[in-house]
DNA sequence: TCTCCGATTAGAC
DNA sequence: CTAACGGTCTAATCGGAGA
């Protein structure tokens, strides 16, 4: 009857992705750095005892690093999603339902699986071979025990990277979770760990034990099916198909930053092209569009300006050259010179399936770029993102994000894969 | 008073 | 050498406007 949920969870993925094709870098202390090289999102066991923290901006770093011999690579997006691709292809090999949580994580029903232990140990050792991919197994019997089963597998290297929470006695569990703080709890980030001190809840264990109306009336919703699931209550279920986005962002913080209107729509047509891919890519259209600018919110020394303009239209589209057109238009609305812009985005929204498209009855059916758009994302897709181009996109300097460390594409590009 | 809607907040990773 | 802090997405909640 009960779950058997498996939460299958990469090691620092990122670094671990780097470090596939860089065997050499096995031992070396090393952080991965987000878009434009800013801050430290994947770190190597050596950079965590060496103090580097999560999220941390790079520069905090230097002194650290340059005594320490700490490397620092770009973000490789390419290259991580293609792992991702392989890890996830072979952990659904394990069950006819899964879901793929995120880049780097995926549940896995267990549910009824004969010898669960040999099967957990399987996992981690195919994808470990067939990828390189080091990975740590997580399970219970809803979503959010697995993901602390998976942290207590991850911690403990006794458990030697798996650890089932369904195997253990109530008075077990009870240890167990009086001995994980709250903010280690699924859905319990840092606002809610400060309000839940105040009620006296400071563990797992006080969670799950809390009186469930007061939780409810001070915490909300979520919380409630937070410590349900601490209950053993499942509230979350798997989501096998993952859904289409409801809104689609697409935004960069610039390398340097920019004052001219034109270096900020290059910029931007360069993000209306991703973003429309992307809703072409689900089917769907938009009919609102947004676009933002931004200063550079750390100078609290340069006047801020942060403006933000959305456009209903009257028909749905996933035209790049007709969102293009508004988000120029609205870019020049918005755009006062005599700041320093330091970002900018656009937003697509009230996305709907394209099957459902209106027509207009008083506006003449228009001449459609559907077929040239079909055309563009094909030539895109089999010649590399950029080969067909909106409007200038990217071909005016000075706003191109800081990627000074980055891998070569070794699964994507032929030409960059390098010759030994 | 109820409902709707946009803005804000909180969280994940 | 400089200057220097990410990007996407969802759900819940809040607060004001309009019915």
């Amino acid at each position: 009857m009960k779950q058997q949920l498996a939460l299958v969870d990469c090691n620092n993925f990122y670094v671990s992705c780097e470090r596939t094709f860089r065997p050499d870098l096995a031992q070396v202390p090393m952080v991965v750095l987000s878009n434009n090289d800013g801050c430290v999102v994947s770190r190597s066991n050596e950079a965590k005892a060496l103090g580097v923290k999560m999220g941390q901006p790079w520069f905090e770093c230097k002194v650290l690093a340059e005594e320490h011999g700490i490397l620092a690579m770009s973000s490789n997006y390419a290259l991580y999603a293609d792992l991702s691709n392989r890890v996830m292809h072979i952990l659904a090999g394990f069950s006819p339902r899964s879901e793929v949580y995120s880049i780097d994580e995926c549940f896995v029903d267990l549910t009824g699986t004969p010898k669960l232990r040999e099967v957990s140990y399987a996992m981690r050792e195919r994808v470990g071979m067939w990828t390189g991919m080091p990975v740590c197994v997580g399970i219970g019997p809803t979503k959010t025990l697995a993901k602390l089963a998976n942290h207590v597998a991850k911690k403990h290297p006794r458990s030697k990277g798996v650890f089932n929470y369904n195997a253990l006695s109530e008075a077990q569990k009870a240890q167990l979770l009086q001995r994980i703080p709250v903010q280690e709890v699924w859905g319990v980030g840092r606002k809610l760990t400060q309000k839940l001190a105040l009620h006296g809840v400071s563990t797992a264990l006080d969670l799950r034990e809390a009186h469930t109306a007061t939780l409810r009336a001070e915490l909300g919703v979520v919380m409630e099916k937070t410590q349900r699931e601490l209950q053993e209550t499942a509230c979350m279920d798997l989501q096998e198909v993952q859904s289409d986005k409801r809104q689609i962002i697409s935004s960069r913080s610039f390398g340097s930053m920019v004052s001219e209107l034109p270096v900020l729509q290059d910029a931007l047509s360069t993000f209306v092209a991703n973003a429309c891919t992307k809703l072409r890519a689900q089917g769907g259209q938009a009919s609102v569009i947004q676009v933002f600018l931004q200063t550079n919110r750390m100078r609290k020394d340069l006047p801020q300006y942060t403006p933000s303009l959305a456009v209903p239209l009257p028909y749905p589209t996933n035209d790049s050259l007709e969102v293009n057109r508004w988000v120029a238009h609205l870019c020049e609305r918005m755009f006062k010179p005599d700041y320093l812009y330091k970002k900018a985005g656009i937003m697509l929204s009230e996305i709907s399936p394209e099957a459902h498209r209106q027509g207009d009855l008083l506006e003449p059916e228009t001449t459609s770029n559907a077929r040239l758009m079909q055309a563009l994302d094909k030539l895109n897709l089999r010649y590399g993102r950029g080969a067909v181009k909106v409007s200038s996109q990217g071909a005016l300097a000075g706003w191109q994000m800081r990627q000074e460390r980055k891998s070569p594409n070794y699964t994507t590009g032929w030409d960059e894969v390098p010759l030994v």
